[in-house]
DNA sequence: AGCGCCTATCGACCCTCATCAATATGAATG
DNA sequence: CATTCATATTGATGAGGGTCGATAGGCGCT
């Protein structure tokens, strides 16, 4: 057990050893943020999705593809599509009749950029 | 619009130009884990917890130090510490009366790099 | 022993979200 | 123009999770 080491900058003059002072270096509306975007990874579903893109030679998928791989209905991936679209990690172009997906170009490491910011 | 540029390559011998090869780097339970682990960040008030305790100049910070800058109840702050912790995202020495958490090493970037891994 | 403080657990409530069946939209094909 | 196929939208349902008040457990202090 490790109870040795404690900071003695912690103590106050009323013997009260904590509850000085959490800062964050962040806003409540920037965690909200944050997470918000983070929750949209958060998902078996879209991480898989984004993995299928990101497997794809061609840098491309079309949105039949996932149909496949993935065990869900097609009206749920077509929602975990457009939860990943608004959350601007993929990009999508209609061309005939389907729908061609492809990462949004660091867009995911942004996010871990700006979560690694915050944690450190 | 860029409807140009459609690879020939997924051109199949019945003209049906998609729904090919759709596969993951990643099985469905791996999808699960990752999902998992990245839930118990993508939380408005846990994001702002490990911002407190990365801005600690000791690394450690009490329990009590969250209930302050963090407008939620004692039981709710108590729970995210839970769900933190059993993420491996933080680890909570009991020294007497308080509880000093501390962020577990590496483990956010191990998280951050399991997700760049199954998108790369 | 008794009291006060810090933290965890319990029970309940409410809200968000993932899911699917049914239906609509929109584009190519005959 | 009717049909067929790919995708989106709608509406409903069920599960999971964030929240809080009340309560319990632990530890130090007098």
């Amino acid at each position: 057990m490790n109870v040795s080491n404690s900071n003695p900058a912690f103590e106050s003059v009323d013997g009260h050893a904590c509850c000085g002072g959490g800062t964050s270096k962040l806003t409540a509306d920037e965690a909200e943020q944050l997470a918000h975007h983070l929750a949209a990874v958060a998902d078996p579903v879209r991480i898989q999705m984004l993995s299928i893109i990101a497997s794809s030679s061609s840098g491309e998928v079309c949105a039949c593809d996932f149909v496949g791989p993935i065990d869900k209905s097609q009206p749920t991936i077509s929602h975990h599509l457009k939860v990943l679209s608004e959350a601007g990690l993929i990009e999508g172009d209609k061309r005939g009749r389907w729908i061609w997906y492809r990462l949004a170009a660091g867009r995911l490491d942004g996010l871990m950029s700006s979560l690694s910011a915050a944690t450190r």
